[in-house]
DNA sequence: ATGGTTGGTGCCCAA
């Protein structure tokens, strides 16, 4: 089975880029983030007609939003409003009665690294305790199950192009590393993608706009990620990065990633 | 240190 997470930065504006990614890439489930469109404006049936027939949606207006597509029916759909408020950040199924895809787009956090400036950096922080506490308190190590999405930090040295220089960047300070790191230890979760690529080198899923040119001036970070549980470890067959898809006309600022796995 | 781009909205905000 091929799975893949991506952040489109608008569903409507990437219609016909996620059109040829399914095609290509041959996917059977496809988990999107930054949908930006309410569960209303989805456009369900050019989605359908590429034979994502069961679809999960969890949007808003303008901001946030997620979704599931796949060519697989699920059992159970659902999603949880962490820290209670109302942005449309997750949203969960449930295939062949035992494996869950949990699918996220984590608060960005705003510019600021200080919580008590900051009320966006604030929320990202607490976004990532109360996803641990709930993984922690509602599902054992044991359980079969993916977490994916856009989790906006770059955990490792070589997940941003300077490690020196982004310690004070949100998304690489030492206290949302911490936070993930507690997710990432809250279950036995795998890194999916890091078992294909050593620590050592240099890895990235999203590149700015704000760059004359993203590829040759390649500061990047690796801010999507495919976690899976250890009772899946073994079931993984690749995974891997669509840089290509950065290149693309009228591209998201992230690349897709993929996971394939037996289940 | 600053500004750079894109998307959605509506007389700027978020990323």
């Amino acid at each position: 089975m091929k799975i893949a997470t991506w952040n489109v930065n608008s569903i409507r504006v990437r219609l016909s880029q996620l059109e040829k990614l399914a095609i290509e890439e041959k996917l059977d489930i496809i988990c999107l983030q930054e949908t930006k469109v309410t569960n209303n404006d989805f456009p369900h049936q050019s989605i359908k007609d590429l034979g994502y027939k069961y679809i999960e949606l969890h949007g808003e207006k303008a901001y946030n939003g997620v979704a599931i597509l796949s060519k697989i029916p699920f059992e159970q759909s659902f999603y949880i409003n962490f820290v209670n408020d109302k942005d449309k950040r997750h949203v969960a199924i449930k295939l062949f009665n035992q494996v869950e895809i949990h699918n996220f787009y984590v608060p960005a956090g705003g510019e600021i690294p200080n919580p008590l400036e900051n009320p966006k950096f604030k929320h990202k922080l607490l976004f990532m305790d109360d996803v641990c506490n709930w993984f922690k308190q509602n599902r054992s190590p044991s359980d079969k199950l993916i977490l994916l999405g856009d989790l906006n930090i770059a955990p490792l040295e070589n997940d941003v192009w300077s490690h020196k220089q982004l310690l004070t960047e949100v998304s690489h300070t030492p206290i949302e590393v911490e936070k993930m790191k507690n997710l990432y230890n809250s279950l036995d979760w795998q890194d999916a993608i890091r078992k294909f690529v050593p620590e050592n080198e240099k890895l990235y899923s999203w590149w700015s706009y704000r760059n004359r040119d993203w590829e040759k001036s390649d500061r990047g970070r690796r801010l999507d990620h495919i976690w899976v549980t250890a009772a899946l470890e073994k079931n993984i067959k690749s995974s891997y990065i669509l840089k290509k898809h950065r290149g693309i006309e009228s591209p998201s600022d992230h690349a897709p990633v993929i996971l394939n796995i037996d289940i």
